[in-house]
DNA sequence: CATGAATGAGAATTCATTCAT
DNA sequence: TATGAATGAATTCTCATTCAT
């Protein structure tokens, strides 16, 4: 990696969590100045506008969210233990503190349509994917025999949600209990409702 | 006097849901001239500043949630129905084009702590007087004996989360049928899970 | 006098102090609704302008120094003792809480002449007439054979920007003590350097 | 780094002149960036408010004045040679456009206390230091025996007031002879009444 | 004669972006 | 490739003034 690609990286990461945390418009260059470190005119050099930083901010902070689900997912073959894993994953990544600012799809979806239509559809895009990704599981889960046979849109978009609701709410009181009780409780519901 | 209110009143309505659609740092003061058809001046002479004015916004807006509230669960005198009722207003509340945005409570509180911390307290505030009034009904219920032996700080922290999540899934994929699955799931889940 | 005559002169003479106090551009209407008791409209409909209400102030105020300065000579036949009684006047003058300010002419004159040409005007032409008054005081003294025959321009000229420097002093030291040295020092003069 | 401090000292002396004029209300930003020749952003990057911007200019003009008199007594070792200086470098002073406005001291003393505190002080604390080195200068003499036993502070005072007060009557004559009287007025008064 | 609601120009300040070195 | 100086539109807010009741 070239010197320029590194400096554009290291704006990247340093600046995804303070996007995360703040949201689009609450973020000023001046800001992304101070966490990057970098002068005016190097980040414009990378990135030809604030919107073209803050959708690459957002893409690292998926991207990094994906590759943390990938790994926890990996070896489970079973599909109900793949849901579990889904689930308990959240507690984890919410400890690190690149998120502590919350997950990136649902922050950017509250911020809304009008505000920023190009940030809000790549959040559609990623929730659209993760959401794929669940139904799979409890597609291949039925098919399997696994699961009960229940409407897969609506059993990820219930697990997703909920997930979703209890780290808002960790945000809200400052405390990550609300994440963990979300997860024993979809664990339960997981093992009661959707196996078999 | 009374003219000067009815000013004050309808810049508040007429702007609460743009501030709760867009959060306090995407909505300028011209849109709120724009949206509620008032002079700079006028709406100066009513709000000090536009925090104040996001304040009474927010204030307006959580006021017409719990006036909601409160009339879904008048004539409920059975824990267990009455917690239902509280699931199921949330879909119908959500009809109503002022709460497009979403909920007021966790729009400010995804918009986080630091970004306007004012704001933030109040949706603290908010959320935990609304919690309190699930606690207070699910003790209600596990006394009278309608209820099983949970932990009511738990219950009412999964049963907000699950609504509050499945509404921002609505406003992300513009479909409000993730807060009627959700609601059915939650009837479901009180029924089984938590009453006797 | 009307009713309406008494609100006017109630708004002038409370108004008066506060921009000898703190001059035309840092006095708001605002500040004038506080300092009159009085309304937007109650204020418009007795001056046209805030520039008129200056100007009206400014000319109650200087009315009622010049009245200080009648009385304080009126008795005096002996040309010294009437210069005298001039510079003296000053101190005592200074004690009235209406004049906190300083000297209306001075600070009016100070404000410039770019920042408001017409209440410019009127202090010097304000000046010139005190300095008339000194002057034909100090042309009778040696007429009669009580004073030198010093050219009266100087000598009025050093009398007045010495006790004004004064007053601008005890203004910025917050004590008066620099007026009354001053008041000190110019009676030894007027004794040694100006009466025969 | 130059170029920029190059900049901020261009806006300061270009502006310092108007402050003095006009006072901080009577000054807009506009005005300065009219005379400045600078954007609004050039501005803001240099100085945080007009507040900042106004106590730089201060102190410039303050500095500019006592270079001055340094300059002006630096030769002088005889105490009354060095007095009479000081009075007279003051007709010279104001012959400097850059100064037309008056004495910064002064100018700011009169604009109050209430109405910028900062300034004010800033204000009070040059005419500390100015006085308390003419007080040096009268202490060193009356102890080399060449002025009488005077009280330093009162002779001080006596001096600065009367100079000052002749340089806002020069302002309001538009004629500066006031100052040149004065300060022939004064060079008597220091040979016969404070020199030995 | 009084009240206070409404107006809108203009003030200070911020901030994304461009440009020269 | 980096630095930071310069730009100017947009933003928040103030304030003298007008107008309706």
């Amino acid at each position: 990696m070239k010197k320029g690609q590194r400096t554009k990286q290291q704006i990247i990461s340093s600046v995804a969590p303070l996007f995360n945390e703040r949201g689009y418009f609450a973020t000023s260059m001046a800001d992304v100045m101070r966490v990057s470190k970098q002068q005016k005119g190097t980040i414009y050099r990378y990135f030809a506008s604030k919107d073209e930083l803050a959708i690459a901010a957002f893409d690292y902070a998926y991207a990094k969210v994906k590759k943390r689900f990938a790994k926890a997912i990996k070896d489970k073959t079973n599909t109900v233990e793949r849901l579990i894993a889904i689930v308990e994953i959240h507690a984890e990544l919410l400890e690190d503190p690149f998120f502590e600012g919350g997950c990136p799809i649902f922050n950017t979806a509250v911020e809304g349509d009008d505000t920023h239509p190009e940030l809000f559809a790549r959040a559609l895009r990623a929730m659209q994917e993760w959401q794929e990704m669940l139904k799979i599981t409890l597609v291949k889960g039925i098919e399997r025999g696994e699961m009960q046979a229940l409407n897969p849109d609506e059993v990820s978009s219930i697990i997703i949600s909920s997930l979703e609701g209890s780290i808002v709410m960790a945000k809200l009181y400052a405390d990550k209990k609300h994440i963990k009780q979300m997860a024993k409780h979809l664990r339960n519901y997981i093992l009661t409702n959707v196996a078999k």
